[in-house]
DNA sequence: AAGTAGACCAACCGCCGGGGC
DNA sequence: AGCCCCGGCGGTTGGTCTACT
């Protein structure tokens, strides 16, 4: 039995703020601050609980905040910080002045995520998708390709499935190998054996999709998020989150320790160009 | 005109870390 | 040291709007 959340414990309104509700709390905060969330409500007269209430203020009615369209200029700071840092909204956000984390967290699921895609760019890793076809075919049987293409779907289908037609597994073209498909050559370029549990699971990161263990019944595009490895992986941003890969390249994006970036997307991608200056203000 | 699907976004949920006791 | 509360965060949900059939 978990610790009932805030709200359960008071009779509280739950839903959409009426202007009245945003009126009291922007007033009350006016005149008070907003110190202790938790008796503003009661303080202000509002049947909320001060989670709520501090939603509302931070997200909506506090006066600084942009309410318009993301422009240009934005939308590649977003991009640009978030192939450094993953989905660490916060603080692509403290970059961004007058854009609250849900502002800059609804932007790019909705819209940004897409426009990568469009120019043929996974979001998840920010690196080409013929750079993660590559990596495929290079890697893996043609049956493990065929499912990675199935698990695919729903996420970057068209892409992927597009580059997977033009070109077949070719097994004469594998590097030497230990395991039983050679080493998987994950981001960074770091090879790793299949059986120490993140070859194809490691892969699947990369393309943002997920996978069961077992006999390969498990593949399902209803896995996948499109933004996060929901298999295989620590189920919640996988290889950006654990850092999975060591060796400081890629695959530390998202990682909380990360001290490095400026050069991470420049030479791979031939992407991104971070200033130091930016990098050292939010890692 | 009605129904449906997809896009958008405000709000909620659950978890975590920090601070106070 | 352990517990509790609070604030912050990222992920997810659900309501509304719009475009399409």
């Amino acid at each position: 039995m978990g610790r009932m959340s805030c709200c359960e414990k008071e009779n509280v309104k739950r839903g959409q703020w009426t202007p009245e509700e945003d009126n009291k709390l922007s007033s009350y905060i006016a005149q008070h601050g907003s110190r202790n969330w938790r008796l503003i409500p009661k303080n202000a007269g509002l049947q909320r609980c001060g989670k709520s209430c501090r939603l509302r203020w931070t997200n909506y009615l506090r006066p600084d905040l942009k309410h318009g369209e993301f422009s240009e200029v934005e939308e590649q700071t977003i991009i640009k910080l978030h192939s450094i840092v993953g989905n660490r909204w916060s603080a692509i956000a403290h970059q961004l002045a007058g854009r609250t984390d849900n502002d800059v967290k609804n932007h790019w699921n909705t819209k940004l995520k897409k426009k990568l895609t469009r120019m043929g760019i996974d979001p998840v890793t920010h690196k080409p998708f013929s750079h993660l076809y590559a990596e495929i075919t290079t890697t893996f049987p043609p049956v493990q390709v065929a499912q990675l293409a199935e698990a695919t779907l729903g996420c970057f289908k068209d892409e992927m499935l597009h580059l997977l037609t033009k070109k077949r597994f070719d097994p004469h073209q594998l590097p030497p190998h230990d395991g039983p498909y050679g080493p998987f050559v994950d981001a960074m370029g770091t090879a790793r054996p299949l059986d120490d549990n993140v070859g194809i699971h490691g892969l699947a990161g990369l393309c943002g999709i997920g996978l069961n263990d077992g006999d390969g019944s498990g593949w399902s595009p209803s896995m996948c998020t499109g933004s996060t490895c929901t298999g295989g992986m620590d189920g919640r941003d996988g290889l950006h989150e654990k850092g999975e890969v060591d060796g400081g390249g890629e695959a530390v994006v998202g990682r909380k320790d990360s001290g490095k970036g400026s050069s991470v997307f420049g030479s791979e991608c031939g992407f991104w160009d971070m200033s130091d200056e930016l990098m050292n203000t939010i890692v």
